[in-house]
RNA sequence: CGGGGUGUAGCGCAGUCCGGUUAGCGCACCUGUUUUGGGAACAGGGGGUCGCAGGUUCGAAUCCUGCCACCCCGACCA
């Protein structure tokens, strides 16, 4: 056994990390806080891109590609903006490299400062509304609703598989708007694509909602998140969507004029999904063999192994046969056909799994003769023999199962680990026992927040969208409040 | 940036305290034979600047000095 994965019982870090090396989705570079994504990863990653991509096409955006670099000065101009991005800079000085003279190697030219410095973009609000200056003169350019699919790259202190790292590839969408509402819509429109899209795709329920301003967006009027369970209780924001009204507007003074000829700064949104959504999926639905994909999300949805043997050397006409008949019934389903006969089948079961491909089909000289297939569930872990005859229906149904089955599991698992607590001590009992989700009152202040926070560590994640209104009072202050917020430990 | 740890074959490690054959083990890899319905067995084989740079010594993976890198735990964050 040379592929052990630490049980999630024992270290959950180091269970998630087992997975993600072990199922070849990533690993460490040698690059400090930079991750190397390996093809398998890459692949699910490409698959949530061309997703997410379709439905931002579908609601109107377009792609575009803006510079890697920034200069400096632009990161300044929007004040709430540079506080928050400015301790996790890159920054670029030099434009040259030359031999150093004493022959120890390759040395930074010191006559080949930059005048003015550039910083590795850690998100590209600041270049596009210098771009967007030139781009927008009259509301008949608004709305202008762009995408880019880029890396970006924030110096973090630790870094974390997909879940942080120094940096990761994500999607940062950034419209303009004529009004104030019609950018709010924006933003909570791509918020519900966001939800659905986890919800649907990557089968993690998410609660929709605001950040408080303490957690909000460095620029932004307004923060909205999704916010999935992971299995240990602890939160993950998966996606967030800003209003950043017309603060970049005023900062890099980009106004149009209005049909009535009047001249007014725009509306903003940013909005953006990373790498992270891997973290999430991992996270999830995984377990103690290994990693288990949505079959919406897996490069390969089904895979045949047969089993190869003297007996099965006398079929191999048999088999061919055998395996033209499924993947002729399975069109549109992603399904590959293991027939490596230097690796014994056991092996490749275990492989597989591993890998979290949803649906194993396995053909063995018995099967030939009765024509039937052996079917494994990579969720359940449970097998059944079907006939041969109606597999495409079997494996279609079953992938359904699977993608319904694996959401379902995950909201039980939510309902089970969401509590609503009235008293503080409660809060931290619940928070230090199977953690989750907490809704509590909350006095709305950020004193409050904070010392909550200090006290368990626990950050309010959102205040949900459509939250019920109810009076009550602060757990930790006990002054009232009007509504319950969602407080977790989180990632 | 603080605390802890680790650097020896592709991966995981032993050897280091107490210097001394040709640096060893498991997995992986290559060749062959027998196998093949849940990670095959046997036989043979290839692969090493022992993190880097100095020093001590007849002799250094091992002792000394300096440096570097990475990982884990905290503070910051999607």
């Amino acid at each position: 056994m040379s592929k052990e994965i630490t049980s999630r019982s024992v270290d959950f870090s180091k269970w998630y990390n087992d997975i993600v090396v072990k199922a070849g989705l990533a690993e460490h570079s040698s690059v400090r806080g930079c991750m190397v994504i390996k093809p398998y990863g890459f692949a699910i990653w490409e698959k949530m891109k061309s997703i997410l991509d379709a439905r931002f096409k579908a609601t109107g955006h377009v792609n575009a590609a803006f510079p890697l670099l920034i200069p400096k000065s632009f990161l300044s101009k929007e004040a709430a903006h540079v506080e928050g991005f400015a301790k996790e800079c890159a920054v670029v000085t030099h434009y040259r490299l030359k031999n150093a003279e004493d022959g120890s190697g390759v040395i930074v030219d010191p006559d080949a400062k930059l005048e003015e410095e550039l910083i590795i973009r850690p998100t590209s609000e600041t270049i596009i509304w210098n771009t967007y200056k030139n781009w927008i003169r009259s509301y008949r350019d608004l709305p202008l609703l762009i995408n880019q699919w880029a890396n970006v790259m924030r110096w973090e202190m630790r870094t974390r598989l997909f879940l942080r790292t120094s940096e990761f590839f994500w999607q940062e969408g950034h419209t303009a708007h004529a009004t104030k509402q019609e950018a709010i819509d924006e933003t909570e429109m791509i918020l519900k694509e966001y939800a659905n899209f986890m919800e649907n795709y990557i089968g993690v329920p998410v609660i929709k909602g605001v950040k408080t301003e303490s957690e909000r967006f460095a620029g932004a009027d307004n923060t909205y998140t999704t916010e999935g369970l992971m299995q240990d209780g602890k939160a993950l924001q998966m996606g967030t969507s800003h209003f950043l009204g017309q603060n970049f507007a005023k900062a890099f003074d980009v106004k149009f004029q209005t049909k009535e000829g009047g001249l007014e700064h725009v509306w903003a949104t940013s909005w953006g999904v990373s790498t992270r959504l891997m973290g999430a999926l991992v996270m999830a639905h995984s377990d103690d063999k290994g990693l288990v994909v949505p079959p919406k999300l897996a490069p390969i949805q089904v895979v045949i192994v047969p089993i190869l043997g003297k007996k099965m050397n006398a079929k191999l006409d048999l088999l061919q046969a055998a395996v033209d008949n499924i993947k002729g019934q399975l069109d549109g389903v992603s399904v590959k056909y293991d027939g490596d006969d230097t690796k014994r089948a056991g092996f490749k079961f275990a492989e597989y799994e591993m890998k979290g491909i949803p649906l194993r089909i396995a053909i063995g000289p018995r099967d030939l003769d009765n024509g039937t297939v052996e079917i494994a569930r990579r969720d359940t872990q449970t097998k059944d023999t079907y006939s041969i005859d109606n597999v495409g229906d079997t494996v279609r149904q079953l992938l359904e199962e699977i993608q319904n089955s694996l959401y379902q599991k995950a909201l039980d698992f939510r309902k089970s680990h969401t509590t609503k607590v009235d008293t503080f001590d409660e809060f931290k009992e619940v928070l230090n026992g199977k953690g989750g989700f907490v809704y509590a009152h909350w006095d709305g202040t950020a004193e409050t927040e904070a010392a909550i926070k200090e006290a368990t560590k626990a950050t309010i994640r959102c205040i949900p969208l459509d939250n019920e209104q109810e009076e009550g009072v602060c757990v930790f202050s006990g002054k009232p409040s009007k509504q319950r917020v969602l407080f977790a430990k989180a990632y």
